[in-house]
RNA sequence: GGGCGGUUAGCUCAGCUGGUUAGAGCGCCUGCCUUACAAGCAGGAGGUCGCAGGUUCGAGUCCUGCACUGCCCA
């Protein structure tokens, strides 16, 4: 059956193809694997849990970057015989997924209050089924190879239950308690965020200094802040015990202006003698360290604001006011009043929410916190001592800075959508019960009038129990036998805090004592781990995609590169590609699209040397027999290219280069140096497959009449092999057109359903040929002299030239011989005549240590300009050679240097000497 | 203020553990429709590796300082 592959290639139609066959075919889906009997070899395990997208999600480059690393991670394990989970999921997210709802409501007139709560989650649900996990839906295009029958929710029962348990052990063992503290509060979400949720912003602020009366004398106390609305909530002013200025205030009140309340002057270490006046505000409901100070001494906490940063009943006259507004009013009456002395400009940070941008308040609430200190410090060790590792390393360092410095997490939200704390309010007795189903009567006085509290957890709570909860936890499965600790974490820096973190330390306290099947274990490479209770081995982190200018992209600049408008037009394969190429470790990257279209060009190329390789197959009516296998356990380093015959100098080349490129893209992606494995096979397929192997083996193809057809046989056989092998060694990072083209090899009776279940190339040392490499590096060079000599001596391209070739050793001269078809065709030569004494000083001549040669054409050459070259190349050769010969007339160097860098000069020296007489010579000649 | 990075060709970036001649893509110049590919082929130009010291036989690579620049945390 003929192959018919377009002449172009058009990335959308076989994407969409194989994207649909992988999904309909559920080749990625991984059912729990039995334990096996002690006489097998237990097969090595790799798991991967995607970081959820967020129901309310679009795709955006970030997630296709780091997705794409992970489906080449997954698809490498795979092909190399791993048993390979790929868990997805979405993330109930409930901040942005309540704004998405309350926005739709805002279109009817209408806010989640006048719904009620229970209403308004049916709501939610409601959206989440008609437009939630678009990014899921994305994924399935961009060919991800996640387990689609394992997919979660993040508030599917299963796993809320599990937070439910979580919540309870956690509240038992004291590592969760309530109280007033001051939070993070966004008044426009009316809830508590987290320190992490709030990002600061430097601005230029005012600093207002006041002076407040002391009692019983005609002096003042000055204090400065840059939120005076605030001060209505003052309960103290503080000075430094050591600060003599106020030694004789010790004990005394000062009048609080505007509220004309008599407030204690107290001596705290909050006030530092060297800011300002020496002497501060304390206002405990409305500033953390204020806060802390009223806790040492007992204040009273006034608070002066509401829900939503509006002025209570507490601030006297400014009840009902907005807070800046309340600002502007209380400046004016203190200016009035002649307190306010003193107005300066003021550098200050800001902290806003980072979701809507509103400035968060800091405000003083009963909330439920984590305590940390426990959780962290295992979770600190598990990295230090190397259980779990974080590439690339400086991010460990940022890790364990973080680590420790960290407070206590406020894990409360008062949204509706989310995980619903399990604890109840008794309406008797006020007694607070956490219970993992609701309770009927309370446990202190029995009474019946039992209320949930009304608040949620943080999304993060439940998303920092995955690894385990998606493995059946609470209850012992064999799942998690299996796959946890999974085997690694691709992320991005964004969430090490918010998410990678906290994962480590759920799953270090919960997963405690847990123990990976010892045999899987192992057989994964494992072996020397001490701890399972670990969410993961490993941890990667990608960088940031940027724009082509470098800046961060954000919907308010308007630069976002959306992914898929790229993948339109490239394909996804290019897309991909250009990701997996720029994606050095721990650099951002500049996502220009011009590199995009330069690996759209390079499918193009692949796409094209499939459709040689099939015209020659086709014309020869060959029939290939398959090689490719499964991988198995037992063969997981397979071996280069199979039933390869390296019968030419250009067989045994390829196929040596072959091994190599597959050895290192192999050792590049064990240290998630995607970058590097994709450019090794960009340069192996098209500057060495393409560019020399298959103009090499045309001659070989060669199917007229009477010609014996066993030649080309033979080369097409060689060529399927390869090409099958490349594809494969491809497939990770381009899955979608090595799909087609591979398939299209096995005219649709492949051995394996996809290419992705075939087997992952290893680099071979027994396919290692460095004779062949050095003698078609020679031949090369041969080849490109000429073409460089007929360019500078503007021979007409259809013009073939005789040459003239001098061979330094008898070898060398043999394997010219022997490969002058080569030669003559790649280089447009007529004929090689072999001369016995050096070209150098013939014009038109170029020469190397190996070689001489010299292009017979009438015209002469431009004098000047090859002068001109020469001067430059004997410049840089005569540089070279003086540093070299300064190192080689070192001793210190030669008794320090190792043994093959002393070598390695040495020869290089020598062959400075020839390339300097050569050029010499050459110049003399000329007459330069 | 604390921490982590970056500075290499016109542009975007590689260059892992210090070791012979610093690479790629795009762009640029010259010439080619050589039947797999003009999304291509062949040839070419272009870099005192931010600056100043230091360690070393040897530094783009390690150390220190400086300049510029980015990010995170407080």
């Amino acid at each position: 059956m003929p192959h018919e592959l377009p002449k172009a290639y058009e990335p959308g139609a076989i994407e969409t193809r194989w994207a649909d066959y992988w999904i309909k075919e559920k080749l990625f889906s991984v059912p729990t694997p039995p334990p096996s009997p002690p006489s097998e070899k237990a097969r090595p395990v790799f798991a991967l849990l995607l970081p959820p997208p967020n129901v309310t999600g679009q795709l955006h480059m970030g997630h296709m970057f780091g997705q794409t690393q992970m489906d080449i991670v997954a698809r490498w394990h795979r092909m190399r015989g791993f048993i390979t989970l790929w868990l997805p999921g979405t993330d109930h997210a409930g901040i942005a997924t309540q704004m998405m709802v309350e926005r739709d409501l805002a279109k009817e007139g209408k806010k989640r209050r006048d719904l009620g709560r229970e209403k308004f989650i049916e709501r939610v649900w409601e959206w989440k089924k008609l437009y939630g996990g678009a990014i899921l839906n994305q994924m399935k295009r961009l060919g991800a190879s996640v387990d689609w029958d394992r997919e979660y929710f993040t508030m599917d029962e299963n796993l809320s239950h599990a937070v439910r348990e979580v919540f309870v052990r956690l509240y038992e063992e004291g590592l969760i308690y309530r109280g007033n503290y001051i939070v993070n509060w966004c008044p426009w979400h009316e809830t508590a965020i987290s320190d992490l949720e709030v990002k600061h912003e430097e601005v230029r602020g005012k600093l207002w200094e006041i002076r407040y009366p002391v009692v019983g004398s005609d002096e003042f106390i000055t204090v400065a802040t840059t939120r005076p609305e605030t001060m209505l909530g003052d309960t103290a002013v503080a000075v430094n015990a050591k600060d003599e200025r106020y030694t004789h205030l010790h004990g005394k009140k000062v009048v609080l202006p505007l509220m004309m309340r008599e407030i204690p002057i107290i001596t705290d270490e909050l006030a530092q003698p060297e800011f300002g006046t020496g002497a501060v505000k304390v206002t405990p409901a409305h500033d953390p360290n204020d806060f802390q100070a009223g806790l040492r001494h007992n204040l009273p906490q006034i608070n002066v604001m509401d829900e939503h940063a509006h002025m209570n009943q507490n601030a006297g006259v400014y009840a009902g006011l907005d807070r800046f507004e309340a600002r502007k009013r209380v400046l004016a009456d203190l200016q009035e009043q002649g307190f306010l002395v003193g107005e300066k400009d003021h550098a200050l940070s800001i902290g806003k929410c980072e979701r809507c941008g509103t400035i968060v308040e800091p405000r003083l609430s009963e909330q439920w916190f984590i305590k940390i200190q426990p959780l962290a410090d295992r979770a600190k060790e598990a990295v230090e001592n190397g259980e779990i590792s974080i590439v690339p390393d400086n991010h460990r360092t940022i890790y364990l800075n973080w680590m420790n410095n960290i407070h206590d997490w406020c894990v409360s939200r008062q949204l509706w959508w989310g995980h619903r704390i399990p604890a109840w309010t008794c309406g008797a007795c006020k007694e607070v019960i956490v219970a993992r189903e609701a309770p009927t009567k309370c446990t202190k006085c029995g009474g019946a009038k039992l209320e949930q509290v009304p608040d949620v957890l943080d999304t993060w709570f439940s998303s920092g129990l995955l690894p385990f909860t998606t493995l059946g936890w609470p209850e012992k499965t064999r799942d998690q036998e299996v796959f946890y600790p999974t085997t690694l974490l691709i992320t991005a820096y964004e969430i090490l805090f918010f998410w990678v973190a906290r994962m480590i330390m759920f799953g270090c306290h919960f997963m405690q004592g847990h123990h990976q099947d010892p045999a899987i274990k192992r057989a994964s490479g494992w072996g020397d781990k001490k701890d399972d209770s670990v969410p993961f081995r490993q941890v990667y982190i990608h960088s940031l995609v940027r724009d082509a200018d470098r800046q961060k992209m954000s919907k308010t600049k308007g630069n976002v590169i959306d992914p898929l408008e790229i993948i339109d037009r490239f394909g996804t394969d290019a897309t991909r590609f250009t990701l997996a190429a720029m994606a050095a470790p721990g650099t951002d990257i500049a996502f220009n699209e011009s590199r995009t279209e330069g690996y759209r060009a390079f499918a193009n190329k692949i796409w094209n040397a499939a459709r040689f390789m099939f015209m020659n197959v086709d014309r020869l009516g060959f029939v290939w027999v398959n090689v490719t296998r499964a991988p198995s356990p037992a063969k997981v380093s397979a071996t280069g290219v199979s039933n390869f015959q390296a019968l030419t100098l250009e067989d045994r080349w390829i196929l040596s280069r072959f091994n190599r490129v597959a050895a290192d893209v192999n050792d590049a992606l064990t240290t998630y140096r995607f970058h590097e494995a994709a450019n090794r096979i960009y340069d192996f397929f098209w500057g060495e497959f393409c560019d020399w192997y298959l103009e090499l083996i045309k001659p070989r193809l060669n199917f007229e009449e009477g010609v014996d057809k066993s030649t080309a046989q033979a080369a097409c056989a060689n060529l399927m092999n390869l090409f099958d092998a490349s594809l494969r060694l491809l497939h990770p990072v381009m899955p979608f057109i090595t799909e087609e083209i591979w398939q299209a090899m096995y005219d649709g009776k492949p051995p394996v359903k996809s290419i992705a279940l075939a087997e992952y190339p290893q680099g071979d040392e027994k396919q290692f040929d460095l004779a062949a490499e050095t003698e078609m590096a020679i031949l090369q060079d041969l080849i490109v002299s000429v073409r460089n000599l007929r360019a500078e001596l503007k021979v007409e391209p259809k013009v073939k030239v005789p040459i003239e070739v001098f061979a330094h050793e008898p070898g060398i001269r043999a394997m010219i011989e022997h490969n002058c078809g080569s030669v003559e065709r790649l280089a447009s030569v007529e004929k090689i005549t072999f001369v016995e004494s050096s070209l150098a000083n013939r014009a038109g001549a170029r020469g190397t240590t190996r070689f001489d040669v010299h292009v017979i054409y009438e015209r002469k050459i431009d004098v000047a300009a090859e002068c001109g070259r020469l001067k430059k190349e004997l410049d840089k050769i005569e540089n070279e050679l003086a540093n070299n010969q300064k190192q080689l007339g070192n001793e210190q160097f030669l008794a320090k240097a190792p043994e093959k860098v002393v070598e390695g000069l040495r020869k290089r020296g020598q062959e400075l000497v020839i390339l300097q007489e050569k050029t010499k010579s050459k110049q003399k000649e000329l007459g330069c």
